[in-house]
DNA sequence: TTGTACGCGTTATCAG
DNA sequence: CTGATAACGCGTACAA
C-alpha cells in the first residue's frame, strides 16, 4: 500500500509477483487459464500495492474498444427524460446492449456553437442517434469516418445509416380516419415541435413548410390526408403542460371563453399531448370523450397518466430500442447493420366518440 | 481518401503534410499557435486522408483524461429518470461540470451478481453516486484506489467521501409540526423505498430496522419525531401510481370503502407520492383538503401535475445536483473535495388545512 | 502455462 | 514557431 510517487501499474505488480506482465494482465482479464497458486501471489501483490485493476484508458486504447455507446438525444438532457417513450427506448436499448457495454454515454445534440461537437471527442464504441435534427448529422460525419456504428431512431440521417423507422404517417392517417369515422369534422391537431426551435404556434403552412423535424411532418402529413385544412397547434414539446397550453388555445377565445366553433375532436400528436388536451377541457367543464374527442400517439405507460384509457396510436417503443441495439452489436461484430420498420397498432380506448348532435 | 488497410493516424497526417507528428498533434488541439501555412497544410493532408482527428482513446492515455463523469443511479435507469429530482439534479450536474466534459456516463448501480461492476471497466474522471444503497460502495472502492473524484448525493458513503447532503429529518419534522399544529391527530406518512429490494408494504418496526436507504430512514425520523406511532405504507419508488396504491390501502379497507378510523392527514415523503395520493383520494369523493390534508416533500415542478399548489418541502435539487459538479471540478483541478450541506424550505400550498370538525 | 517484445495513437517536454 | 523523443499502461502474437 506504499507507493512512492507514481500509482502503481500492471508491470509493478507482475514484478511484485515475480511474473510477467502478460501473466499479470491475463490474470485480471480471466481470458486463459492461469495456475491458483501463480493467480493468487498476483492478486496478493495486487492488493498490497494497491493496485486496482487495468487502467480502462490503456485497456481502451489496446483493444480499440471501450465498451461505451454513445447516445445522442434531440433537446436539452432534462427534456428528453420527461418523454417516456425516450425513456422505454433506452430501456430496450440498454437491454439490447446488456452483454458488451458498460454504459451509455449521453450527449448533447446542441454543441455550443464554437466548439468542437463533443461526440468527436468521446471515447465510444458506437453511437445512437435519438429524435436529432439534422444539425448532429454534420458531428456524425466526423464520427463514422472514424468507423464508429451509428444507428438513428426516427431522425433525419438520409444516408446509408441504418435507421429505425416508425410508420408515422400510415398510423396518423389511419387514426385520423377513426376521427373522421365517428362523424366528427371539425378536428384540430396538436402537433409535436416542427424542428429544432421547439417553438409553440398556431400550425401555418409557412411554418410547416419551414419544419424539419420528420416524426412531426410524417404524422402530420397522414392527418393531412384526412383533414387537409384543419386548424392546429405546434406544442414546445411533448409534455402534458403543452398539451393543456395548445388545447386552451384551440378551444377557447381570447377572453378564454369557449369558443362557438370549437373543434369537437382534438388530435394529438403525442399521448402526453393527448393527457393535457383532456385535462384542459375538462377544467373548461366539457367531457371527454361526450363532448370532445381526444385521441393520442404512442401508446404510453406513464406514471400518473389518470384512469382514462387514451384512444391512440401505440408504437413498440421498447423493440425500437431494442432494435437499434441489436444493430449496433450487428455492427460490432463486423456484420452490416440494417435498417429496421415498426409499424404501429390503433388501440381504441375511452377518449373517442361520436360527436354530440 | 485512400487507405489501403489501416486507418490514418496523425503520424500519417504529419508525413504527408511533411511536418512533424507534435506539430500535427498542437494544430488539432489548438494548444499553440501554428503558422497559417502549415496549419492548412496539415488539414488539407488529414482531409486527404480521411483522417477524422485525434483518437479520444489515445488521446485519453495520454492525459489521463477522457472527459467523461460517470453517474450511478440507484435503482433502474428508466425509474430513476422519472423522478424530477433525479431529473433536476442531473441538470445541475451537468451544467456545472460543462466546461471540462464531453458527457455524462449512466453506469447501473446493481450489476449482475457475477461479473465485475461496470463502474470500474469504464474510463471515468469522476463519479457520482446518486441516492445508491452499500451495495455500490464496493464498486467505489476500486475506483477510488485509482484516484478517481468520487462525490455522493445523498446515498450512505460513510467515509471521508464528499457528500451533498440535505437536512432530511429535520425538514421532515418541521412539516410534520405544520400537520400537527393544523391540529391532526390522525395521520399517516407514505414512505419512499426502504432498501434496494423496493417493495411495496405496510410499514412495520420490523421492516423499518432492515431499512437501508438514509433519505427515507431520515425522512421517517423527522416525522416520528412527531407522530411517533403513526401507521404508514412504503411505496415501491417515487411516482403518482405508487402514491395511489399506497392512499387507497391506507384510507380504505379490504373490501375499498372509505374507512372509519382513515387518517385526516397524509405525509407522503415525496411530491410525486402526495399528487397520487390526492388522486387516490379524490377518487374515493374526498376533497383535498378540506376533507383530508395532503402534504409532499421535495417541491417538484413536474409536468402535469396539476394546478393545485402542494404544501410540501422544497429542498434545491439544482443547486444540489450543481454543488456535486463544482466539487468534482475542485477535485480534478487537485484541490480536496467538501461535503456540501443543504437544507429545505418549507412552502406552503393549498393541500393543507385543519382537519373537520 | 508462462515470458518476451512490440505496438496501440497520442501528447508533454524540451531544445532549437 | 517547429521537431525529436519519450512515455502513457496495457494486450497479444509468438516462442519456449
Amino acid at each position: 500500500m506504499s507507493t512512492a510517487g507514481r500509482r502503481a501499474t500492471i508491470a509493478d505488480v507482475a514484478r511484485a509477483a515475480g511474473v510477467s506482465t502478460s501473466t499479470a494482465s491475463v490474470v485480471f482479464s480471466g481470458k486463459v487459464h492461469v495456475a491458483e497458486a501463480t493467480r493468487e501471489r498476483v492478486l496478493a501483490a495486487a492488493g498490497e500495492l494497491g493496485y486496482a485493476g487495468p487502467d480502462p484508458r490503456a485497456a481502451s486504447l489496446r483493444t480499440g474498444r471501450s465498451g461505451i455507446v454513445g447516445v445522442v438525444l434531440g433537446g436539452e438532457l432534462r427534456h428528453a427524460f420527461l418523454d417516456p417513450v425516450t425513456t422505454v427506448m433506452m430501456d430496450g436499448l440498454s437491454d439490447a446492449l446488456d452483454v458488451a457495454s458498460v454504459g451509455l454515454l449521453l450527449l448533447r445534440d446542441d454543441p455550443r456553437e464554437d466548439d468542437a461537437p463533443p461526440i468527436a471527442d468521446a471515447p465510444i464504441d458506437a453511437v445512437v442517434l435519438i429524435g436529432c435534427s439534422g444539425r448532429a448529422r454534420a458531428a456524425l460525419d466526423v464520427v463514422r469516418h472514424r468507423g464508429v456504428p451509428v444507428v438513428v431512431i426516427e431522425g433525419d440521417a438520409g444516408d446509408d445509416t441504418p435507421q429505425i423507422t416508425l410508420d408515422n404517417q400510415q398510423a396518423s392517417a389511419r387514426m385520423a380516419q377513426h376521427v373522421f369515422q365517428l362523424g366528427h369534422r371539425d378536428v384540430a391537431v396538436i402537433t409535436l415541435p416542427l424542428d429544432a426551435g421547439r417553438e409553440r404556434a398556431r400550425l401555418t403552412v409557412e411554418r410547416l413548410a419551414a419544419g424539419t423535424l420528420d416524426v412531426t411532418l410524417d404524422r402530420l402529413a397522414g392527418f393531412r390526408e384526412v383533414f387537409p385544412d384543419a386548424p392546429g397547434m405546434t406544442a414546445a414539446g411533448s409534455l402534458i403542460d403543452e398539451g393543456i397550453i395548445a388545447a386552451r388555445a384551440l378551444l377557447t377565445d381570447a377572453d378564454g371563453a369557449l369558443r362557438h366553433d370549437r373543434p369537437t375532436a382534438i388530435v394529438a400528436q403525442s399521448d402526453l399531448l393527448a393527457v393535457g388536451a383532456i385535462r384542459a377541457a375538462e377544467e373548461l367543464g366539457l367531457h371527454v370523450p361526450a363532448d370532445l374527442t381526444v385521441v393520442g400517439f404512442d401508446g404510453i405507460d406513464a406514471d400518473g397518466l389518470g384512469s382514462q384509457r387514451l384512444t391512440t396510436i401505440a408504437q413498440p417503443a421498447l423493440a425500437k430500442g431494442r432494435a437499434a441495439g441489436e444493430q449496433i452489436t450487428r455492427m460490432l461484430a463486423g456484420e452490416a447493420g440494417e435498417s429496421v420498420h415498426f409499424t404501429c397498432t390503433f388501440q381504441d380506448g375511452e377518449t373517442s366518440a361520436p360527436p354530440a348532435s
